[in-house]
RNA sequence: GCGGGCGUGGCGGAAAGGCAGACGCGCUAGACUUAGGAUCUAGUGGGAUAUCCCGUGUGGGUUCAAAUCCCACCGCCCGCACCA
């Protein structure tokens, strides 16, 4: 009756189906262990692409799987849904709102989650655009506000003119807006910080409990946080100011022959006044602040510097040294000021050497015996000479014994310094949830009651142009009455970057619509931490860490019993197109509509799963589509050509099976061990989905057979550790068939078909024959044959005996179950 | 420059020190078809050919045994990059 694999229609019932049954929506708490499985929730861009679907696909495999095996699986989805392409869409189309357009997008798109079949509960779905999610990012702003954590402070930031907006450093790659690749400009402003820095080191040491992630992954964030050992040290110039250096080597201090200041650093204007250089160091610095920060901090540019005419005081040894500007010292790293060390800093050796200054060893290797010329520097361990009373000091112990001379004499002081910046987090943008701040002439600045939450955003805007926000010019937002006072005051019209929003949602999930928390703790403690979260590399620092930044935060503050958000993290590899990225302007882009379209939900999520592992790169081959196709209709021929066969017969044989049915039986069982750990243990879905299509081959064959000759229910039991395996791959289809073969209810409610540990034992097995290494001979075996019987055995084969004829045999290795070596001489 | 990853048939990939190339795509031949780009059967790393030889980027090493472990190099990809 059902003639041909009609995917179309099929998939149409099962998702209508699932819907009216609610069969994925899932309890708050129940008495199973529980599972939180994560993806991380889109942009509503429009619509979905390739790399959804491939980070999507996995998910409702790992979804499925883990609640056939018995955990109450928690499996939600939301939308992302502040940020600027919003805008940029509303002023480029004239007519929709940001709001329309992207309201408009996540229906689009989640009915394309809906068509691709995958589990989610659309019962917890949220939005970090409406109204009752964007109120509890507020709140939670309020918090870190009142905390401590939240700050208004003036800085040179990182501004992309493009976008005309204010970036934090996480959202710069290489100079460039990570969003337009547009070359960034510094500027300075005052703007909105959460203190992130506060938690550097714990950020840094947790990683050690994030044994469930990639070590690539936990390596990046260890290298963004970049902590370094080592000292302040406090120079006095002759102005009588301090200038502070941050350093490694504090065991090279009495080798400092010159000091440099970045550009930007606050003194220089106050050292060169009255100095004839003057003018030359003002037009310098005013070069250097006019390139753009791609063209400056890029590593071939000349490294370039300026006498000042300032001096400064060694405090060590009460040396004057020259004070420079250099293009090379960056203000936001350290102290903006770096202590000149040529003898021992290979690129102060080379600024020294360029610009003439004078150059003196301090630390001398073991093997050196009196002076010698330096070449180039030398980093490397020795011991302390021309350092005063730390002479003959080894350089190591030299650290800490002139780091505690410095804390002695009020000088400096050991230091730790960490490349992470505080997150800035304004966004000079419409589409964002408002910074809950008042700022009134009288009070200052004046954080919103929280009974006043949210602060709405107006939908009621005209975007005319990139760079001017509605907000700035729509009276009934900005004008407000000062909470403390009462006075008329004005509300802050940046809003949050959206990294901010994104970095509670999964805590939001576990009680989407709570009216009075942002979260309800007790649930929030039953479902967290994230048990497998599964997403693009590309947040390995931005969404990562400021999520981890979050967790710990309000772990501290007594809202979460976690202080980790994921346990595990799966990074999914791209999906490429002709060895390149997906895109529009290299006309490469396969698009999700076609592909269900032509072949239907489960041709595209078989194909995703079988065509790579999960981390690694995805070429997308429409043949290799076609394939995974073939075989689906391939389980479909399968199943329903046996249907009458089975009809009657048990799911799992009786009694004692030999011959074929035994053979059967067993690979049957072993597909489902093989399966169950290429899902649980590691993620080989691609591996998983082979071993079924073996066993469909297997069972192809087996069922035309003479009736006579196999056991119904050895063929029963096949079909239906074929589609229970399949199910969480391909779930509609398997549902189908499920009912086809005589089940009410639904395949997605059964649980896993575990393997009979007896089934999978093998009689006997192939062992191979080696002599020296090489293949010559093999043998059939009993399975438990022991290392000496198998040795015997394989010397007396004939083979063997010819070839080992007259020879000296120096080793026997037998491994069993696999092979004998021979080592003859 | 530093850090990480990856190099296996014509292609995607498999092999968790033990038969390299599972599974799939493609290709070749055949069958069934009005026809097929549907379906089924057989074959498919290279070279000689009924038994071998050679083969996992290159060169070395460890081991009875290496795609797998170690060292050096080459190539590609990713991250960070004047970090004091």
């Amino acid at each position: 009756m059902k003639e041909y694999y009609n995917f179309k229609e099929i998939e149409k019932e099962c998702q209508e189906r699932w819907e009216a049954e609610d069969i994925y929506s899932i309890p708050d708490y129940s008495d199973k262990p529980k599972y939180y499985c994560l993806e991380m929730f889109p942009y509503p861009s429009g619509k979905l692409h390739m790399g959804h679907l491939r980070n999507y696909s996995i998910g409702d495999v790992v979804a499925r799987f883990n609640t056939m095996q018995g955990y109450h699986v928690i499996h939600p989805m939301g939308w992302d849904a502040f940020g600027l392409p919003a805008e940029n869409a509303a002023m480029k189309h004239g007519a929709e709102s940001p709001y329309q357009w992207t309201w408009d997008n996540i229906n689009a798109m989640r009915s394309q989650l809906k068509q691709m079949g995958f589990s989610y509960d659309w019962n917890r779905e949220v939005a970090t655009c409406h109204p009752g999610y964007y109120k509890w990012s507020q709140w939670l702003f309020l918090q870190l506000y009142k905390n401590g954590f939240a700050y208004k402070g003036k800085a040179a930031v990182n501004w992309c003119p493009s976008c005309a907006t204010v970036l934090a450093n996480e959202q710069v790659k290489e100079g460039c807006c990570e969003r337009c690749d547009t070359p960034v400009e510094r500027r300075d402003l005052e703007q909105w910080f959460l203190k992130i820095t506060d938690y550097a080191e714990r950020l840094l040491n947790d990683l050690d409990k994030l044994t469930g992630w990639p070590d690539k992954v936990k390596t990046m964030q260890e290298n963004w946080i970049g902590r370094s050992e080592g000292s302040e040290i406090k120079f006095e110039a002759e102005t009588g100011d301090e200038i502070t250096v941050f350093t490694t080597r504090p065991d090279t201090v009495y080798g400092v022959t010159y000091m440099v200041l970045a550009p930007e650093h606050p003194l220089v204007g106050k050292l060169i006044q009255d100095k004839p250089e003057a003018e030359k160091v003002r037009a310098f610095v005013e070069k250097i602040r006019n390139l753009s920060e791609m063209a400056r901090t890029s590593g071939e540019a000349e490294k370039e510097g300026l006498v000042t005419g300032a001096y400064c005081t060694n405090p060590v040894n009460g040396e004057k040294v020259p004070v420079l500007v250099a293009n090379y010292v960056l203000m936001e790293y350290g102290t903006g000021a770096v202590m000149g060390v040529p003898a021992h800093d290979q690129r102060d050796f080379e600024f020294a050497t360029k610009y003439n200054l004078s150059i003196r060893e301090v630390i001398r290797p073991k093997s050196q015996e009196g002076d010698y010329e330096l070449k180039e520097a030398y980093t490397g361990e020795g011991v302390m000479v021309n350092s005063g009373p730390f002479n003959g000091v080894p350089n190591q112990e030299g650290i800490s014994k002139v780091i505690k001379y410095l804390e002695d004499n009020n000088l400096g002081k050991g230091h730790v310094n960490y490349r992470l910046r505080d997150w800035l987090i304004s966004r000079q943008r419409y589409w964002g949830a408002p910074i809950p701040i008042i700022y009134c002439d009288h009070c200052g600045t004046v954080p919103v009651p929280e009974e006043d939450l949210p602060v709405v955003l107006p939908l009621d805007v005209q975007l005319e142009q990139v760079g001017k926000n509605p907000l700035n010019s729509n009276e009934d937002f900005i004008y407000t009455t000062c909470p403390v006072c009462g006075a008329r005051a004005r509300r802050e019209t940046d809003t949050m970057d959206t990294f901010v929003c994104s970095s509670w949602y999964y805590y939001r999930y576990t009680s989407p619509r709570d009216e009075k928390n942002a979260w309800d703790q007790d649930k929030a403690a039953y479902w967290l931490p994230v048990d497998q979260y599964i997403g693009g590399v590309e947040h390995a620092i931005l969404h990562l860490l400021y999520s981890r930044f979050f967790t710990k935060v309000f772990y501290d503050m007594g809202y979460l019993k976690n202080d980790e958000p994921f346990m595990n993290l799966l990074t999914q590899g791209m999906v490429l197109k002709d060895g390149t990225k997906m895109s529009k302007s290299k006309g490469n882009v396969v698009s999700p509509e076609d592909i269900l379209d032509r072949y239907g939900a489960d041709t595209a999520r078989m194909f995703i799963l079988f065509a790579a592992p999960p981390e690694r790169d995805l070429e997308w081959s429409d043949r290799a589509v076609e394939g995974c196709h073939r075989f689906l209709k391939r389980i479909w021929r399968l199943v329903t050509s046996v249907e009458e066969s089975i009809e009657n017969a048990p799911s799992s044989p009786q009694g004692e099976l030999t011959g074929v049915n035994k053979e059967i039986h067993r690979i049957n069982h072993q597909t489902r061990k093989k399966v169950k750990d290429d899902l649980s243990q590691r993620f080989n879905f691609n591996t998983a989905v082979s071993a079924v299509m073996e066993l469909v081959n297997s069972l192809n064959q087996f069922k035309d057979l003479p009736e006579s000759d196999r056991d119904h229910a050895v063929l029963r039991e096949g079909v239906e550790t074929v589609l229970l395996l399949l199910a969480p791959f391909a779930p509609h289809i398997t549902e189908e068939l499920w009912k086809y073969i005589g089940y009410d209810e639904s395949i997605h409610r059964q649980p896993w078909p575990d393997y009979d540990q007896a089934a999978i034992v093998e009689e006997e097995v192939t062992v191979v024959v080696q002599i020296n290494g090489k293949v010559r001979e093999k043998m059939l075996v009993p399975v438990d044959t022991s290392q000496e019987a198998l040795k015997e055995k394989a010397l007396e084969l004939p083979k063997i005996k010819e070839l080992t004829e007259g020879k000296n045999i120096a080793k026997l290795i037998a491994v069993p179950k696999k092979l004998v070596n021979i080592v003859v001489k």
